[in-house]
DNA sequence: AACTTCCATTGATTTTGGTCAAGATAAACC
DNA sequence: GGTTTATCTTGACCAAAATCAATGGAAGTT
């Protein structure tokens, strides 16, 4: 039931039989559908979520209504409104899934327990966050830095899974372009990739 | 000598004075000129740099030879190539002083022997690096969905110390413009704030 | 299978930001 | 103090992306 979340945290550090039956009492399964929320703007994020299966997206709406996204996150991947979860302030994202999803949630309480109960989780949980922290530099950077059309070779290059299975003005939105641009960017570099 | 170290270390996780004297000993005092690097592209980011006094800067030179700041740093931040410092490969960014710098140091063996030996050490950097990627989806989310304008007055609202302190030119370099752009958009909202 | 909705592409036009160039001011250096 | 260098601003022009609009195709629904 959470074989892909305990075989992501057995690759960061290694659980004991024991330590992976405390971890397992602080965590929920939980199935979505497509379309699904799992937060809505307005909301306290209350739980982190990760993904055993499915796609999920995160965007905010701006002033005008338009949809922007933040992230995609697939199986292996964890999903939630960090900032909202950790203050529980109002959140200003929302976050969908964009397939039938099979999610574990750890909720505030579970994950601020295991801070202090489990010492490998609050090791976990560090080491996620600065590979998320890593991640976000490379985009950061790349956006600062390099052409449109690097940018998008970089993306498939780095995600191909997502590339395959969201529709691209989704990942138009997610490099802060409007889908007509991109689909300019793909006819340009040819569409093979 | 670590003054503004210690209070931002206490001010996130609470040391008692043996616990204060244990990270000391693996604290390395620097300072640096005006100009002076602490870490060139090529070069494997061996410390994380804790700010005491003065300013700096961490930049990306692009294939044209044009520089792009990735992050500006002052008294109370910690800056480095977090990628480089954690998988001990070469760095593609630069990091120098934009003042006259004291410095806080800390080696990569530190860092690992901290995380062992210190619990709260540990503690310390989890929430810091939570902080840093907060603050980082907070400008990745303004990047993709504001205009120029809402971005950068958003900027001086949440950094007026360096809009101080820095030159314009490097802002504009920060927000992934150019010098005439952001002079534009400053006269376009009244440059008065 | 027919219908509807979503999606990707392409063209024409407008808007926005970049580039090039010149001038003004201020700061750093000798 | 005078010279050089950095910084900022403004204007003219150019390039790139957004917007508007239309089409064709794919996927989902009944």
């Amino acid at each position: 039931m959470y074989d892909v979340f305990f075989s992501k945290f057995n690759e960061k550090v290694q659980l004991s039989e024991s330590e992976e039956y405390a971890v397992k009492q602080f965590l929920t399964p939980k199935k979505l559908r497509k379309r699904q929320y799992l937060l809505q703007e307005g909301d306290i994020c209350k739980t982190v979520a990760f993904i055993e299966k499915g796609a999920m997206r995160s965007y905010i709406v701006d002033s005008d209504g338009q949809e922007h996204i933040f992230s995609f996150a697939l199986e292996g991947w964890a999903i939630g409104d960090l900032s909202s979860f950790l203050t529980e302030q109002i959140s200003t994202q929302n976050i969908d899934a964009l397939e039938d999803c099979e999610l574990v949630l750890i909720s505030k309480y579970a994950h601020d327990q295991m801070l202090i109960s489990v010492p490998k989780y609050a090791t976990f949980f560090r080491i996620l966050m600065t590979e998320a922290y890593i991640a976000l530099q490379k985009r950061t950077l790349s956006i600062i830095s390099m052409s449109l059309d690097d940018r998008y070779k970089s993306f498939i290059d780095q995600y191909p899974d997502i590339v395959q299975r969201v529709p691209q003005h989704m990942i138009a939105s997610h490099m802060g372009l409007s889908p007509e641009t991109l689909s300019r960017i793909r006819s340009r570099i040819g569409k093979s990739q």
